[in-house]
RNA sequence: GCGGGCGUGGCGUAAUGGUAGCCGCAACGGACUUAAAAUCCGUUGGAAGAAAUUCCGUGCCGGUUCGAGUCCGGCCGCCCGCACCA
């Protein structure tokens, strides 16, 4: 019996050191067991953990450890996505270096993991910014330049006048400057891609195999690759008296069905002809500025206001040579899709329809649905969308009219192609992966400009190309090229003076290939082949949903170049995916709008005052824990007055795994309590007797019994499929039984060794939850054998099934009764037993039964007519 | 704007198309205590009824089905992503 309580602060750091000193979680190849690679997505270290991390890694640990105890040979790595653009920040604003920055925050927040007792394998770490990594990176870039997915282009960027830099998206503010707050201008700079779009196929086909990913990532990744058919074709362009111009307007559409509802045509501001016709005309060169402070997100270019600039020119209807399409610069049209260039049908578009309005353009509706007469078919101010092609027909369209949709597309697929005008073309909405930028904090693109030879890899016997450290960041731009000396090199092929390129790696490349890293982070390949070989795919990953696209599809992208390259030989990274929901909390606001932490927030009478002021405080929406809105809470405090079990069980407790959790005080105190509760639990269990029973188990003993096995197969089949809330529910439930069992005075032998049973198996099950205190309980009842060399027990199976169940009687599909049965019974039997029920005979009120559904061993439904 | 998701008691939630609300929090009542904390036991979706029991109830409207929280269509609200944040 255990009076004292469960000191975390002691017992944590010491099963720590035990575990480590002890190497439990250095893995190692194994041919002879099974191997599981669990991963979650490596941190940022932008200085101290957040609750986000503590959610995410627990998950994993608790997969990780539970896989362990099932016999798996297990693979659990932890590293840093090291680079990126915070590290400049701090270094621009505190003048601190980003190297040095970025180690202190790495050193900081692996204390604080390992202060969570993760299962982690710290002997394969790994940071992004290390040379012994990034150097690999540029090999596999010189590499894939070799295997021509890599490509150098002109693509348009954020430009901040006044700072002299390349701006991300996030940086640009309502078309400003978020440090200069100058209007940013979109700009031309040649940049280095790599051609992902190379396998736009593959990427979207092999999607269908990826059955253990959400499908709702699957189905964000389709619509990202976004495959179309349509038709490439050319308009003839003439001017204003009718002349024919040289050049051609080439467009790409989905909807050729549509082209007699054609109104104007509008090519992208960016486009060549836009650009041409600038030279000459003041106005359309102001339009063009103007679209172009929107910048290149792709959000704000949607959502602004629709624009146009009539060019003068016009564009001849392919099929009505006489109708004449005036031609539009207009800020909706991307220049990164199809050819920058559209026609516009207002009535079946609403973006052309929007369009059509403000610049009082003709409205054709061209598509109708069957048997509608198309004079009663109006379009206002909403485009006509049909849902199926098939049930409408075309109107109003010469040779196409009564056709349906997809015959009027092939009609003029047809058409189009025997006149040579066009082509039938699948297009993608993905884009190569532009991967330059123009910052320090990267890793360098391993290439010399060379005046005579122009691009030179750089040879593999000189990488790494390592940052230089004497930088300085008082000067805008990118301290690359302020650099005096660092540039300057011989060309490796002719030894003229040559240029460095100073552009650095999007830190995305960095995480597309660390997954692989880990299965040999010390080989001197980027990929040792037969730790690859062992070890891949990663088994189960796991991350938040925000990265469902971008790093999820280049990840895909980049072992598929690995294995052209001969890097990796496997194409699909993550066998098993799942994304974890946010952690929120409640914003709380003072009189004069600022933002308060919820520490210095105390609750009195239902109300919330400032801790220090006394000023009650509003409370605002619950949302993603985020610094500018202070509703943050440090897991190191939690972790100090609470301990890592705590905060671990909160992070997996309530809410399921994929959805957002909101943290709150009294859901911490509640799993503190609940930790205090067991360790009460299983102290008192450990005192009872420990001699086996063999004998015939009484009531209460058979009662607990079949609960424990019960639990124990639940728990399993839940943390199996990664269902912790409910693993954390079963789990309460067989801790109130063994309670309720441990309350009865003078147990008897068979009850004594139930509950010693029933306790061991509640300390193996939320062991992967709360390691800690498992361990702790575990040598409390007398075990000599660790739990993390204690394999996953095994229920009885005759002890988890029953052999009666309940059957739910419903009369017309409302329920009126129930009846315990024999699991099995026959139909007939059933239904007689059903009709001598008092709720039954109720409810039927001597009414004829028209129909007697049985659902074997579930429900029983009567219906009856009246 | 486009793409994706979510919506169930006071709250977090549970429910292979089959008894809606397991488990937890909070609240209330009780035990223990000089007292409090802690702990333990009990009650708790709404309405009617003394009770048995009945009716209503899963954001809103409609559909499929013997049966819908679950499937389908339309709306409303909230959240995430949109290619240089990581």
């Amino acid at each position: 019996m255990t009076s004292e309580r469960y000191n975390s602060r002691e017992a944590e750091p010491r099963w720590q050191k035990f575990w480590s000193e002890k190497r439990c979680f250095e893995a190692k190849e194994d041919t002879s067991r099974p191997k599981y690679y669990v991963l979650e997505m490596f941190p940022y270290p932008s200085g101290r953990i957040h609750m986000g991390h503590v959610r995410n890694y627990t998950m994993g640990d608790v997969i990780a450890r539970f896989k362990r105890a099932c016999g798996f040979n297990v693979l659990h790595p932890m590293g840093w996505d090291a680079f990126g653009m915070p590290a400049e920040n701090a270094a621009i604003e505190r003048g601190v270096h980003p190297k040095s920055w970025t180690y202190e925050n790495i050193a900081a927040m692996r204390g604080q993991l390992k202060s969570m007792g993760l299962s982690l394998d710290w002997s394969r770490e790994i940071a992004t910014c290390d040379p012994a990594y990034y150097r690999h990176e540029q090999a596999m870039f010189i590499d894939f330049m070799q295997a021509g997915l890599v490509e150098r282009k002109v693509s348009l960027v954020n430009w901040d006048p006044v700072d002299q830099t390349v701006l991300a998206n996030e940086q640009v503010i309502d078309g400003r400057g978020w440090r200069s707050g100058a209007m940013v201008e979109k700009r031309e700079l040649a940049q280095w891609f790599l051609k992902i779009t190379d396998f736009s196929e593959e990427l979207l086909e092999a999607l269908d195999r990826l059955e253990k990913w959400p499908e709702k990532v699957r189905l964000m990744q389709r619509n990202w690759i976004g495959r179309s058919e349509g038709m490439r074709f050319s308009f003839v362009l003439e001017d204003e008296k009718g002349n024919e111009l040289p050049d051609k307007l080439w467009a790409y559409t989905t909807r050729h069905d549509t082209i007699f509802g054609a109104s104007f045509c509008a090519i992208s501001a960016d486009h060549e002809l836009a650009k041409k016709y600038s030279a000459g005309d003041a106005g359309l060169a102001e339009f063009r500025r103007e679209v172009s402070a929107l910048g290149t997100s792709e959000e704000t270019i949607e959502r602004a206001e629709k624009k146009g600039y009539a060019l003068g020119i016009y564009a001849r209807h392919p099929f009505q040579p006489k109708l004449k399409l005036p031609v539009y610069a207009a800020n909706f049209v991307l220049m990164g899709y199809g050819e920058g260039a559209i026609f516009g049908c207002p009535a079946h578009d609403q973006r052309d329809l929007d369009f059509a309005r403000k610049y009082g353009l003709p409205v054709i509706p061209v598509v109708a649905p069957k048997g509608v007469d198309p004079a009663s078919l109006t379009i206002s101010t909403e485009a006509y969308l049909e849902k199926d092609g098939a049930e409408s027909q075309m109107i109003n369209s010469e040779f196409l009219n009564g056709l349906s949709v997809p015959e009027a597309k092939e009609e003029v697929a047809r058409r189009f192609e025997a006149s040579g005008m066009g082509k039938r073309k699948v297009n993608f909405r993905l884009r190569d992966w532009g991967v330059s930028r123009q910052r320090y904090w990267g890793c360098p693109v391993p290439v010399i400009h060379c005046p005579t030879c122009k691009i030179v890899p750089v040879p593999k016997s000189d990488l790494p190309v390592t940052l230089p450290e004497d930088v300085t960041f008082d000067k805008p731009g990118n301290p690359l090229v302020h650099h005096p000396t660092w540039k300057h090199v011989k060309c490796p092929k002719c030894g003229a003076n040559a240029t460095r390129e100073t552009d650095t790696f999007d830190t995305f490349i960095d995480s597309s290939w660390y997954y692989a890293r880990f299965c040999s982070p010390n080989a001197d390949v980027p990929v040792e082949a037969g730790a690859a070989r062992y070890w891949m795919p990663v088994d189960q990953y796991i991350g938040g949903v925000e990265h469902a696209i971008l790093h999820l599809l280049y990840s895909r992208f980049f072992a598929r170049a690995m294995g052209k390259t001969h890097h990796l030989d496997w194409d699909e990274p993550f066998a098993s995916l799942f994304t974890q929901g946010m952690v929120v909390h409640e914003t709380f606001k003072t009189g004069s709008g600022e933002w308060v932490f919820p520490v210095d927030a105390t609750l009195r009478d239902g109300k919330w005052f400032h801790a220090k002021t006394g000023e009650e405080l509003t409370i605002g929406g619950i949302e993603k824990m985020s610094k500018s809105k202070r509703n943050v809470v440090d897991p190191e405090s939690i972790i100090e007055s609470f301990g890592a079990d705590t905060a671990r069980w909160f992070m997996l407790s309530d809410s399921p795994p994929e959805r957002d959790i909101e943290w709150t005080e009294a859901g911490a105190e509640g799993a503190w309590k609940f930790t205090q509760r067991l360790w009460r639990i299983l102290g008192d269990a450990s005192s009872r007797d420990t001699a086996p029973f063999t004998g015939e188990f009484g009531p209460a003993a058979s009662e607990l019994r079949r609960i424990a096995h019960r639990t124990l197969a639940a728990v399993t089949d839940d943390l199996s499929s990664l269902r912790f809330n409910r693993a954390i529910a079963r789990i309460y439930e067989l801790s109130n039984a063994l309670s309720t069992a441990l309350a009865i005075a003078n147990p008897s032998a068979d009850l004594a060794f139930t509950i010693r049973e029933a306790g061991n198996f509640l300390v193996l099950m939320f062991a992967p939850m709360m390691p800690h205190l498992a361990e702790e309980c575990w040598a409390l009842m007398g075990h000599k054998q660790p739990v993390v060399e204690t394999p996953w027990p095994t229920p009885i199976s005759a002890l988890t099934v029953d052999d009666e169940v309940t059957i739910a009687v419903q009369v017309n599909g409302k329920r009126r009764d129930e009846i315990r049965l024999q699991k099995g019974t026959a139909k007939d039997q059933v239904e007689a037993a059903v009709m001598k029920l008092d709720g039954v005979k109720r409810a039927l009120d001597g009414k004829p039964v028209v129909k007697f559904i049985v659902v074997p061993d579930r429900i029983v439904n009567i219906v009856v007519s009246g």
